[in-house]
DNA sequence: TAATTAGATTGCAATATTACGATAAAGATT
DNA sequence: AATCTTTATCGTAATATTGCAATCTAATTA
C-alpha cells in the first residue's frame, strides 16, 4: 500500500489531479508565476529566483515538465522553460465549469 | 529535510498550492464531483460512491475539509458534506486570471 | 584543450502520503 | 439496554515527496 490506486478513477480525473498536484507545492507555483512574469520563455534564471537549492528547483521543473505544465528545449548552453498553455487551458476550463454549475445551482444547503 | 519550505513563498502560492494538493489526487477529485452531481449537500453514500475502504474515504475528506474545499456538519446519525464555493472560486479566478494573461501575450516563443 | 557555466542525476536523510484492518464514538433503531 | 449505522481515529506498512551535497554532462569560453 501507500501507492495512489489510480485505475480506479477515469482518465479526465487523473488528468486533473496530476496537474493539480504539480501545483500542489509553493516552488512550482512560484515557478509558473515567474514564467508568467516574465513574459517570453526563460533560459537560465529560474534557479536564482528560488530560495532553494539548484537540484531542488532542477526536481521541481521536472515534475512541472512530467505533468505538461511547462516544456523545456535546449537553448544552446542553457535550457528554455516557458508555460504549456494547453495544461493551464485544462485547470481554467475545469474549473470554469465548476464554478458555473455552482452559479446556477445556488445551493440552498449548509 | 523531507518538509516543505513553505516560509520561502508568499501566503498567496502557499493558498494556491494547498488547495492544489488537496485536489492533487484522483480520489479526491471524485469527491468534489460526486458533490456537484448530486447538487445538494450529501450525508452518508460517500464511502460507497469510491471504490477505496472506509478510513481511507474519511481521511481523503478530511483532507479536503482542511483545504477548505468541503465543509462538513453533523446531520443527526450521518454527517453532511458540501462544496465549500469560496475555495473553488478562488481556484477559478486564479486560472481565468493566468488564462487572461496568456491570452494577451501570445509568447512569441516555443 | 583547460576552465567555466548551466543544468541534470545520484544518493541519501527526513518527512509526508496513501491505504487499510481494527477499533472507538455517537446517534438511531429495535 | 442491546444492536445497528455512520464516521472518525489509531496503528502500521508501503510508497512518495522534499531537500541538498556531491557529482556528472555538455555546451561555451578563454
Amino acid at each position: 500500500m501507500g501507492a495512489t490506486k489510480t485505475e480506479h478513477f477515469t482518465d479526465k480525473q487523473n488528468a486533473i489531479a496530476i496537474l493539480a498536484k504539480a501545483l500542489g507545492h509553493p516552488a512550482r507555483v512560484a515557478i509558473i508565476e515567474y514564467l508568467m512574469k516574465v513574459d517570453t520563455c526563460i533560459c537560465g534564471d529560474i534557479v536564482n529566483e528560488l530560495p532553494l537549492a539548484q537540484p531542488t528547483v532542477s526536481q521541481h521543473l521536472k515534475e512541472l515538465k512530467n505533468a505538461g505544465l511547462i516544456k523545456g528545449s535546449i537553448e544552446g548552453n542553457a535550457i528554455c522553460y516557458c508555460i504549456n498553455e494547453k495544461a493551464l487551458t485544462k485547470l481554467q476550463a475545469y474549473f470554469a465549469n465548476i464554478s458555473d454549475s455552482l452559479e446556477k445551482k445556488k445551493s440552498t444547503c449548509c
